[in-house]
Parts: structure tokens; C-alpha cells; sequence
RNA sequence: GGGGGAAUUCCCGAGUGGCCAAAGGGGACAGACUGUAAAUCUGCUGUCUACGACUUCGGUGGUUCGAAUCCACCUUCCCCCA
């Protein structure tokens, strides 16, 4: 269930419920746990304590490990990870793009080589459907083909048209999985996903399209993945007018800070990316006042927290200093601090967007901070 | 006391007459990262008035058109025998 709270130009403030967690508050960033884990050492309890309201998962990859049969098994995803919040499972369309070199498209749909050990993996929209069901999320993706960038028109026009397609089928199998007697979740929700590359006119026709077929939810997907900052900004403004408005908007795999601000104010509810989690595992951090590489010299002996204008349990009691020497010496709590920073912050620049959204104060607060927060940090 | 071996750029370690400012690691320094094949990848690491020049391979002195590489002595370290 989705419920718009209040609309302030394109932005909104919504309210989502699904079948674990209580509300989650949107705009929302979902942190993101790949392999049913948030790399870097974070559990999913330590999600409560950075203010996550929900978590994102992969169906490729749970699928090849340790295999979603496996997780019905042991009783879904939220028992398996121990999580009892919203889950939100991407569909593999991802890995359709990131793994090209690894597998071959078809109408029926795509034929991996596992990047694991090589064996043969066949995914179209119902076995993506199949994991997903018995994975047990709350929201599944659509399976889709996110297009790499640049790509053509003719290209573009037939994938989109082939993506429409496969949302049809899945919304098929997801209905028929739902209703099944012994399903994992039968509360799991479907959003599907827009696609187009860089073509409004494409866009457009597939958005009106996919918004026939009745989702839960709508995605935007294969942006962030090459084109120019401004090309993604001018996607979603040609695409958003055609998003049903009752219903949740996903800005899929983006991006950086001034991204979500900049998507919240064209009417992007939900965002995730994987950005905060790796940065933090490279050392470079967030903070208010812009990024930091943590293991530069210039720490070494520098007494404050990485952000002193955040009050996340790492900025509480730890040091610069003592994070750079964790990582200059390999120590595997240099990523978990890092990522619960990063991660910390992301929600927190949620809760600060909804906070302003709220008080009618969020142009003053886009026009500070967008474009400022990947900024390096001043001296 | 006798015999043998070794000293290379921050470290380890290749290199035994020209293709050597010197392989390869490591470390240091810096950069990238957008629905995670990423605790990964890339660059850089003698000096300078920098597409060229200069100074380096324990020290000094030789041989040679040319030496990190050959010779002599010196210094230091390691191993074996007493």
C-alpha cells in the first residue's frame, strides 16, 4: 500500500506498507544487501541503529547462492537474514547488464554463465519470479534488461519492447505464485520496471505501456549507468508525468547525494545504490561538509570524527586518525565502520529531505547541498 | 686464526659489460567507484630549468669507447672449520 502525504512541486512525502515492517517513510533510501548481507561486516541488526527502513537484496545472486530453494528452506529471507523489515529483491535485469560479457538475451529470456563457476543459468521473467517468490521479499522486481549506454534507438526500441513483454509475464507468474497455498509471502508486492535508455519518445511509449499493466509499484531503470548527469535528470522529467501518481516511484540503482535530491524533486520516492556501501569500503566517507578519502595522510594524526556534524555511533567515538589506521592496516572494522558511516548518512539525508519536505523548507535545503555533497571536504 | 658468501633505488629482491633510472613484489602516496563478479581497480614512487638532461646500484681507485655488472684494496654483514 502506498499513501501520498503531501506533493510539494513534483516531490512527495508518501507513506508504504507491505507485508513486514511498520511504515516506511518516503522518500526512502533502501540499503542495500546483495548477498542477503550489507558487505563490509553489517548485519541486519545493525540496519535499526543506521536508521534503514528498508533492505534490498539480489535475485541473481541469492539464486546461485546459497540458492533460493535453500531460503525457503529456512523460512524466506526476512528468517534467514533475521531481518524483520521490508525487503525489496531486484530482479537479476541488473545482472543482464553488469554481467554482459556473460550471457546471451532471447525472447524466452537470458542464458548466464554463472560468474561463480561457470555453469550454465537460464532466467526469464517466470524463474525470476519463482526465486523471488521463494526468497519471500516484499517487493519484486519485474525482470527486465537494464541497456548499456550508449546504445541505439533500434536497439533500445526492441529491448524496451521485449522488457514490456516479459512484464506482462511476470505479472502473470507473480499472481499465479501469490495465490499458491504454501507461498513464502503471498503479500509480495510487484513493481515494474521503465526502460528506454536515453530516448524520451521511448521512455514515454513504454511508461504509458508498462502503467496499463496494474504493478504495485514503478521503476525506473538503466540510468546511472554511463550517460551524463543532466541526460538522467531530463529522463525522468519526460518520464515522470506518465508515472501513475497513486502509486511508488523507484530511481533504481541511484546514485550520489546530490542524485536523490535532485530525484526527490522531480517525484522519485524510492532510490538505492551501492555507492555508499562500496565508497566506504574504499575509504572515502560522507559527510556534511563533503566527501573525505579517509586514508589520506592528512588524518593521520587528526583527532575529530569523521563528520562532527553527525551523531552516527561511528562519529560518536571513533577518530579520523583511528579510522585511517584501521584501514592502513587492513583491519576488517575499517569497513564496518565506514559502511555503518556511509550508510548512516544516506538515511539520515532521507530523513533530512522528508524533514524539510515537511516544513516546506526543501528548495533552501536542495539549493545547499545539491550538488555540494560529493564535493572534497574543505580545509 | 682459516675458508666461503653477500652488499642494488623506502623495504625485499632481479640484474654479471651497452637494449638500466635499473624487472617483480611489498610499502608509501594519490585517484576511480551509481538496481555489487568490486575489502576491487587504476596511477605513481632518484633529481631537475623535465618528449631532454643530470646523479644513483657499500667506499676508494682502476680496466674499457662504455661498468650496478670486470680488477684491486677498504668497510660492514652472514655461513662453515678451528
Amino acid at each position: 500500500m502506498f499513501k501520498v502525504i503531501s506533493v510539494t512541486g513534483h516531490a512527495r512525502r508518501g507513506e508504504f506498507t507491505c507485508a513486514h515492517g511498520g511504515t516506511v517513510h518516503t522518500p526512502v533510501f533502501m540499503n542495500v544487501g546483495t548477498q542477503a548481507a550489507i558487505k563490509g561486516g553489517v548485519s541486519a541488526h545493525d540496519l535499526k541503529a543506521i536508521g534503514c527502513q528498508i533492505e534490498l537484496s539480489n535475485t541473481y545472486h541469492l539464486h546461485l547462492r546459497p540458492g533460493d530453494e535453500v531460503v525457503r528452506t529456512m523460512g524466506g529471507l526476512h528468517k534467514f537474514m533475521d531481518w524483520d523489515g521490508p525487503i525489496l529483491t531486484d530482479s537479476g535485469g541488473f545482472q543482464v547488464f553488469s554481467l554482459a560479457a556473460l550471457r546471451k538475451i532471447k525472447e524466452e529470456g537470458v542464458s548466464f554463465s554463472s560468474h561463480l563457476d561457470g555453469h550454465h543459468i537460464f532466467m526469464g521473467p517466470e524463474e525470476s519470479m519463482q526465486i523471488q517468490s521463494n526468497l519471500g521479499s516484499d517487493v519484486a522486481m519485474a525482470f527486465d534488461e537494464c541497456v548499456e549506454n550508449p546504445t541505439t534507438h533500434d536497439y533500445a526500441k526492441q529491448s524496451c519492447e521485449r522488457t514490456y513483454r516479459w512484464l506482462e509475464r511476470c505479472k502473470q507468474e507473480h499472481d499465479r505464485l501469490n495465490a499458491l497455498p504454501d507461498t513464502v509471502n503471498p503479500g509480495q508486492l510487484l513493481f515494474g520496471i521503465n526502460q528506454g535508455a536515453t530516448f524520451p519518445d521511448l521512455r514515454i511509449w513504454h511508461m504509458q505501456e508498462i502503467a496499463k499493466i496494474d504493478c504495485d509499484g514503478y521503476a525506473i531503470g538503466g540510468l546511472a549507468v554511463g550517460e551524463e548527469t543532466q541526460v538522467m535528470y531530463d529522463i525522468i522529467d519526460a518520464v515522470e508525468p506518465y508515472m501513475p501518481a497513486d502509486k511508488p516511484r523507484y530511481l533504481m540503482g541511484v546514485g550520489t547525494p546530490s542524485n536523490i535530491i535532485e530525484g526527490v524533486a522531480r517525484g522519485v520516492d524510492f532510490f538505492d545504490c551501492v555507492m555508499p556501501a562500496r565508497n566506504a569500503r574504499h575509504g572515502k566517507l560522507f559527510t556534511w561538509h563533503g566527501t573525505l578519502n579517509i586514508k589520506n595522510e592528512r588524518y593521520q594524526t587528526d583527532p575529530l570524527p569523521l563528520d562532527p556534524d553527525c551523531d552516527c555511533p561511528v562519529c560518536r567515538s571513533f577518530s579520523r586518525a583511528y579510522l585511517r589506521h584501521l584501514f592502513k592496516a587492513d583491519e576488517v572494522l575499517a569497513l564496518r565502520l565506514s559502511v555503518l558511516h556511509n550508510l548512516y548518512f544516506y538515511n539520515q539525508l532521507m530523513e533530512r529531505i522528508r524533514e524539510t519536505l515537511d516544513a516546506g523548507t526543501f528548495e533552501t535545503f536542495r539549493a545547499r547541498y545539491s550538488g555540494k555533497l560529493e564535493e572534497r571536504i574543505a580545509d
